[in-house]
RNA sequence: CGGGGCGUAGCGCAGCCUGGUAGCGCGUCUGCCUUGGGCGCAGAAGGCCGGCGGUUCGAAUCCGCCCGCCCCGACCA
């Protein structure tokens, strides 16, 4: 059957994901590449979309664009002892080139660091060459044991920042910023509320010596971590002998910052805001804002409303609307309808003889699915005033249902009674805000309930200080607690 | 990497247990009819039955190995 092909989300969530994904036709499996995906062009047309928005906020903050090598020396992963430590299980590593073994093996990148790190070290010498700002677009390998279309794939598309700077204080302030900047992107662009916090120890970067994320909220209540900014400290500074001299003429490592979000974002968007019938794209993220659909009885209707259909578009368009006709033949408005609906577009905009008999055109939106006739001659001023609404409701619900689904706790027991039936098919999830002391025995003992701590908020939103639910010390404040994709 | 499921036409699946000419729905193509939420009727095309090997007169079907996908665990953006 082609029809109704989607999963409910109360059936089976992750069933409803893939679903989704495949009607929305923005990526399948790479079925011959193990643990990759092909994004197709919706999905890269979404990618694309966060990358402007992000590119453009990179650079008005600074930064400048270049590229390293995919391929890292072994042995540049190896110099900063916890970093490869971290990062050693997931490496591919190429051994055999120009059909001789390798004398030194390449890694494909995992990530950034040593390799920039090495380059860094050339680059800079004096405080005069500080601070140095850098974002890399960029694909990345890394060898999970399971994937997900988009959460988690061998294979991922990001963009990874890495700064220099003089001080400590510099580069905390830059990690600090960038995560500012992902909490913007995320909220503003995609709709998707988060909670900017600090990692604990155990889940910090490999080699960093803090780590910042966002966390959003699944509709299934699952945390995904959405973007992650650290400070490196002077670690690949050692590591990578990247020294400059001061304006006192001492020499000092640089301290550095790294941050990155990735492709998981899409499937962060998804999962923020699509529901049963299909993918829900947020105006100010979707490739395309409108669809105008002509419908005519008979070939002789057909050139009038087509051409008042291409004219509707061009009076949208003029209003700043990005709008396309679907003026293909052969096939059916409901057909059209169906079409749109599952790939997410905001509005569709219907034109039959009805329509043009009175004047009007019909608008529908996809969030809702509320239906409107609209003046011919307004429609440029209502569309651009329901995407602005529309955009502004679908951050407002998404953030209530963060609400809704944030829980306070104030034992271990309530953790675990909580957090215990949760699952990504059967959803459930929740934020569970807790006092936990940041201590690598204490985020044992909730991993051992098959949740994480997902962040310290840097904003504490709830009662201050409390006893650590499991060591009973006072902790400044509460802690999220949430199973997590 | 352990446990489970699956791989047959572009897509979704049946057939496999009990070996004997490869089927159904959707889509595609042609024609007619239609078009306000996946129109209808008639006709047609489309297959290394995931791969390799074995058993057999004969394998989609039985056996072994391999590959891939999905789900559940352990590990992670």
């Amino acid at each position: 059957m082609s029809k109704n092909r989607i999963t409910p989300r109360s059936e089976d969530f992750a069933a409803w994901y893939q679903d989704v994904i495949a009607q929305a036709d923005m990526a399948e499996p790479a079925e011959v590449v193990k643990g990759c995906m092909v994004i197709k062009p919706h999905g890269y047309a979404v990618w694309e979309k966060i990358q402007a928005a992000l590119d453009k906020r990179f650079k008005a903050t600074g930064h400048k664009n270049a590229y390293f090598p995919m391929l890292i020396p072994e042995s540049f992963l190896k110099r900063e002892a916890e970093h490869v430590e971290g990062f050693s299980p997931e490496l591919a590593v190429v051994t055999i080139a120009g059909g001789e073994e390798l004398e030194e093996r390449y890694v494909l990148r995992p990530t950034s660091e040593t390799i920039i790190g090495h380059f860094f070290a050339k680059w800079i010498q004096s405080w005069r060459d500080l601070p140095l700002l850098i974002n890399q677009w960029a694909n990345v390998i890394r060898w999970e044991k399971r994937t997900r279309l988009f959460l988690r794939t061998t294979e991922f598309l990001w963009q990874e920042g890495h700064t220099a700077h003089a001080t400590e204080e510099e580069a905390r302030q830059e990690a600090r910023r960038m995560l500012e900047v992902y909490a913007d992107v995320a909220e503003n662009v995609m709709g998707m509320p988060v909670v900017k916090g600090l990692k604990t120890r155990t889940e910090k970067f490999a080699g960093a010596e803090k780590s910042y994320s966002i966390e959003a909220m699944m509709q299934n209540g699952l945390a995904l971590q959405a973007g992650t900014s650290h400070e490196l400290g002077q670690n690949f500074g050692r590591a990578f002998d990247v020294k400059f001299q001061n304006q006192a003429g001492q020499l000092d490592y640089v301290w550095q910052t790294s941050w990155g979000v990735s492709t998981r974002l899409i499937g962060g968007l998804i999962m923020t805001h699509s529901d049963d019938k299909g993918l829900v794209l947020p105006p100010n993220l979707t490739p395309l804002q409108a669809v105008v659909i002509p419908i005519y009885r008979k070939d002789t209707d057909r050139e009038a409303i087509v051409n008042r259909a291409h004219q509707a578009a061009a009076a949208l368009h003029n209003a700043g609307v990005t709008v396309e006709v679907d003026d293909r033949e052969g096939f059916t408005p409901g057909n059209k309808f169906f079409h749109w609906e599952q790939r997410g577009i905001p509005v569709t905009v219907e034109l039959g003889p009805r329509d043009l008999e009175q004047g009007v055109v019909v608008v529908k939106r996809r969030d809702t699915g509320g239906k409107e006739a609209v003046a011919q001659d307004s429609a440029g001023g209502y569309v651009t005033g329901l995407l602005e609404r529309m955009q502004g409701e679908m951050f407002a619900r998404a953030r209530q249902r963060l609400k809704d689904n944030t829980v306070v706790a104030n034992s271990f027991e309530e953790v675990r009674e909580i957090l215990e039936p949760v699952s990504a098919e059967r959803g459930g999830g929740k934020f569970v805000m807790a006092h936990l002391k940041d201590d690598p025995a204490t985020d044992a003992k909730i991993k051992a309930l098959k949740a994480t701590v997902r962040c310290i908020p840097l904003t504490d939103e709830y009662d201050g200080p409390g006893k650590c639910i499991v060591t009973v010390e006072t902790v400044p404040q509460r802690v999220v607690i949430a199973k997590a994709y």
